[in-house]
DNA sequence: ATTTAAACGAGACGGTACGTCGCGTCTTTGT
DNA sequence: ACAAAGACGCGACGTACCGTCTCGTTTAAAT
């Protein structure tokens, strides 16, 4: 069955996709140029070729258009799963990475979560589709782990969670320094093994 | 008649205490109701009373004064050690906790750190004072601990303190998730043994 | 004994004499160049190098920046009177018709009035204060040929001015007929005399 | 099927007569409500429940719309004349104190004017088709009294004309004084005779 | 004790961007 | 097929703050 058409009787949105199409690309090109606080809806009209009125018909503040622009920039996690819970997590860490410390705009998501607190609406958006979407996939992984036996039934994933973003966020952004290329491993290794020596192999 | 004047001031330029604490605790208070992003320099000379030429006789930038407002409020760590690197950790962690998701203000951090990414003047100073600052207690205390033999030679010290940072950091203010009292136990376990189960006792 | 302010009647309005003939210069300008409909506040800004803010420091709207603007153009009326009724007449009427229909900016004078009409501030000080101090003259002129004797006790002064400015206004604004030279004569003699044939001498 | 659509216009143009009604009288009905100025044509589109684009279809701007709203509403002059020659004058001054002061409206015909100033279009048609009818027949009746010899050979008929109704549009629009019921007595009075006193009877 | 130079409050200034409104054109959609 | 509905690029609106710049007025130090 082909279009299950939700649209009612008439109008719907009517909007010219390669208008909007060029708006994200613009406020990205501008995200990375000049930075989420120096970013003017007057600046993403200009680049894009485009009416200020037409940015503002489609989202109501320059936070839900740089959310929406990042949403399509930042991956949801890998595409497969080994099993193997090291390698998983390992996986999931480097994706993380890439969404926070990548070449690519990742300055942008700070300034953005930091306008996102005082907007309650986009700050529901924000958590509920954009968070959401982008943590589910390292949740699912860790309970199977934990159904498998991996980690202990009294696993407590969103701690887990929170440490790697946390730490690849806080390094990249607040502490700025350099982050290695072993630094997904030794993330991986203190969150399964802690830093303690063990009694016996590791 | 004696002087109802308490002005006492004397060092380098002549610059009036009273006018630059209400400045500053103008600038607190605005962080507290209207957050950074609305904070205004014309809103701050207003609440405080004082010209905006003031203002920008003794700060260069909105993050500047913010800056200065924040490493106010803000611990540099607790005052004792106890040698016991589990409780001397927890009380590390617990002050992060304070300064990051404390009740008072908190949410400026975020917002600071991300304007002064695009700042570079001020990302200096923010880096070399104020972190360096407020992460010197917990990277010395580490180290006694590995000098002691508590911790291995090799233990990534950075890396530890950016979790248990990043963590309370991500937690509080990306995914807003509550935190509980057991929080800082939760990760200095984690930290210190990780996830997987141990062969013998903990 | 608390300070007594001594700040009495000072600072007033503070405002800069150059920036106000600046822009009052280029409201004419502007007037002459593009008409009054399509005069903006932009448009005078960027003509005397000032900020929007400025204008609308100092006038709560185009109408009534348009107005100040006339004014300084426009003439209160002649200097001298000679006390021959005919000729202090025709002196009125060439200023009236200078102002209404003279080469410089006349054409602002309709759009100006027909903007103040919806504009119930900007109406009342028009008439109080713009069209009185022209009328003014007209007005003494005129009561001063009665109790000489020149006129009627009876004369409806008012409606001989408006005879006269009518006239003017409508030939200039209205119909668009060129004005003679010899027109003030023709409305003189109309209002001193009328149109039908006397028996005796004129 | 018959329709039960009784539109039944065609000629020409197949322009629907129903629609360009409704647009008239929307556009006289915001003329009332919000004066020339402020009304627009998504107003009127909006009053008249029409796209705009039917609106731009049979009017090439704002004053021509106006034009022809106002054209419908206001008199071309008396029906009948007595040829007595201060009964006529005062009917035909009565119809223009209508049109130009009666109670619907009248204050648009001034910002019409003022906008006409600048259209050159416009301006030709105004003058050409709505002046000149509504003119016509002042003009015809004092060119019967000049030859029924009522009047002088060299009477201006256009000072004449231009005086009445100068004086009702200056007195209504400009100086906003009210016009009293004997107004057009007088007016007539004063074309007729002037002001100074006869040696004869009147 | 008087002078003097700074720091101060106040706020005007030239600007930039805001978010809104209406323009006149162009496209889609439903009857 | 036509016209309503309305999206579009555009330009001006009037407002809020920016950071700079005079203005007098304190006020503490150096005469």
């Amino acid at each position: 069955m082909p279009t299950k058409n939700t649209r009612r009787s008439h109008s719907g949105p009517k909007r010219d996709a390669q208008t909007h199409e060029a708006i994200l690309a613009a406020t990205l090109a501008l995200l990375d140029d000049v930075g989420y606080g120096s970013l003017t809806i007057e600046g993403v009209a200009a680049k894009a070729g485009v009416g200020k009125t037409t940015i503002y018909r489609w989202w109501p503040s320059k936070g839900a258009l740089v959310g929406e622009a990042l949403s399509t920039k930042l991956s949801k996690g890998p595409e497969e799963e080994t099993g193997d819970l090291r390698q998983d997590l390992l996986q999931t860490v480097r994706v993380t990475l890439e969404n926070y410390a990548g070449q690519s705009s990742p300055v942008a998501v700070l300034a953005f979560a930091a306008h996102v607190e005082r907007d309650f609406d986009l700050l529901e958006s924000f958590r509920k589709d954009f968070l959401a979407d982008r943590r589910r996939h390292g949740r699912e992984m860790l309970e199977r782990a934990v159904s498998r036996g991996q980690l202990p039934q009294d696993t407590d994933i969103d701690l887990m969670m929170d440490i790697w973003a946390g730490a690849i966020f806080y390094r990249s952004h607040i502490t700025g320094d350099p982050i290695e290329p072993d630094f997904p491993e030794k993330v991986v290794q203190l969150l399964l093994s802690g830093t303690l020596p063990r009694r016996s192999s590791d």
